[in-house]
DNA sequence: GATGACGTGCATCTGACGTT
DNA sequence: AACGTCAGATGCACGTCATC
């Protein structure tokens, strides 16, 4: 950092950091002239300068694929921030009124976002916004990262991804899990065990689990926690998404894992029974990811907040109505 | 007008990688 | 192993532009 304080900015041609940014977002000298509207020889010779002033290689050719030291990635968010805030600065417009923006904003969610913010947010936007139109697609296809970076969608709401540096990120909510069952499960209400109390470990393996899986792969913290104590659970049903579980676990003797939150909501409507795990399962970080590209856009600022007013909503209004001894949803 | 910086287009070399 | 393909690096000639 002190190297840098002191760092004699006079001739150094700005652009260089475009040609910077272009080259840690495409990893190819070719595609970065090609974003920036220069030529390769232009973008190569622009690297031999970078490389020259920073007295670092920068990015290290690995077959088709340019690989960034530890220098530039080091560097990388700062120059892709103070690129957004000089973008910011020229193009941000004097007022910005929702009320006026036609625009079209894609989410990508599952069902469980779906059903937990998508009725307050399409409120808001109808209030605030009616210029906007809201459309969420379906997360099971895996690819997010892929339309981000094609703008097919403008924000990705999922779980912890190993996401490239040219996406931003915000903690939404921590989902603990929960087992829920039919109301009248005759084996649970034989064992008398309560509304949130826990399932007795060996009723739990014995009874059969319904779960969700988008590609028929089984991979949940609930198996690894059972296989850590050489137990394993019966999956007996599996389903893309989560609300078809908890219609499935209300209306047969299955029994679910599903998000907390997700529990609470549903399980008064559809007759389900909200138990505890008689093993530990690890609460899940669910976060919202956006291409940086956006992230000194007006329109996508304010989305990124109606997303976070609707999440504070929803938790005010849960935490209403739970158990006091409930700990917080949100991290 | 001379000069320097930086761009382009083109040719060529080089290395990685996939295919046969 | 030989070959083709792809992409980055480099050098060259030349054009444009700003500066002196």
């Amino acid at each position: 950092m002190g190297a840098y304080t002191h760092m004699n900015l006079n001739g150094f041609d700005l652009n260089l950091l475009r040609v910077f940014d272009a080259l840690m977002r495409e990893r190819s000298v070719t595609r970065a002239g090609d974003q920036i509207g220069l030529s390769q020889p232009a973008v190569s010779a622009a690297l031999r300068r970078l490389r020259e002033i920073l007295d670092d290689q920068l990015f290290i050719r690995r077959g088709n694929d340019m690989i960034p030291t530890p220098r530039a990635l080091e560097l990388g968010s700062s120059v892709r921030e103070a690129l957004g805030k000089i973008e910011f600065a020229f193009h941000k417009r004097r007022h910005f009124d929702p009320a006026t923006m036609q625009r079209r904003f894609t989410l990508l969610g599952s069902d469980v976002f779906s059903m937990m913010m998508m009725p307050a947010l399409s409120r808001r936007f109808a209030d605030e916004a009616p210029g906007v139109s809201l459309q969420l697609v379906d997360n099971a296809s895996g690819t997010a990262e892929k339309l981000l970076q094609e703008d097919a969608v403008d924000i990705a709401i999922d779980t912890e991804l190993d996401m490239s540096d040219w996406t931003s990120s915000m903690q939404l909510l921590r989902a603990p899990y929960v087992a829920v069952a039919s109301a009248d499960h005759p084996t649970i209400a034989a064992a008398g065990i309560p509304s949130w109390g826990t399932i007795p470990l060996d009723l739990f393996c014995e009874l059969h689990h319904a779960v969700r899986s988008v590609n028929g792969m089984v991979k949940c913290a609930v198996d690894t926690s059972l296989a850590r104590i050489g137990r394993k659970r019966h999956v007996a049903l599996m389903l893309p998404h989560t609300l078809g579980v908890a219609l499935a676990t209300a209306r047969s003797l299955h029994l679910a894992i599903v998000p907390r939150q997700f529990a609470e909501l549903v399980a008064p409507n559809l007759g389900l029974e909200i138990y505890r795990a008689p093993v530990p399962l690890p609460a899940t970080d669910i976060k919202m990811f956006w291409h940086a590209r956006h992230d000194a856009d007006k329109g996508h600022q304010w989305l990124r907040l109606q997303v976070c007013k609707v999440r504070d909503e929803f938790e005010l209004k849960m935490r209403r109505r739970a158990d006091p001894a409930v700990p917080r949803l949100i991290a």
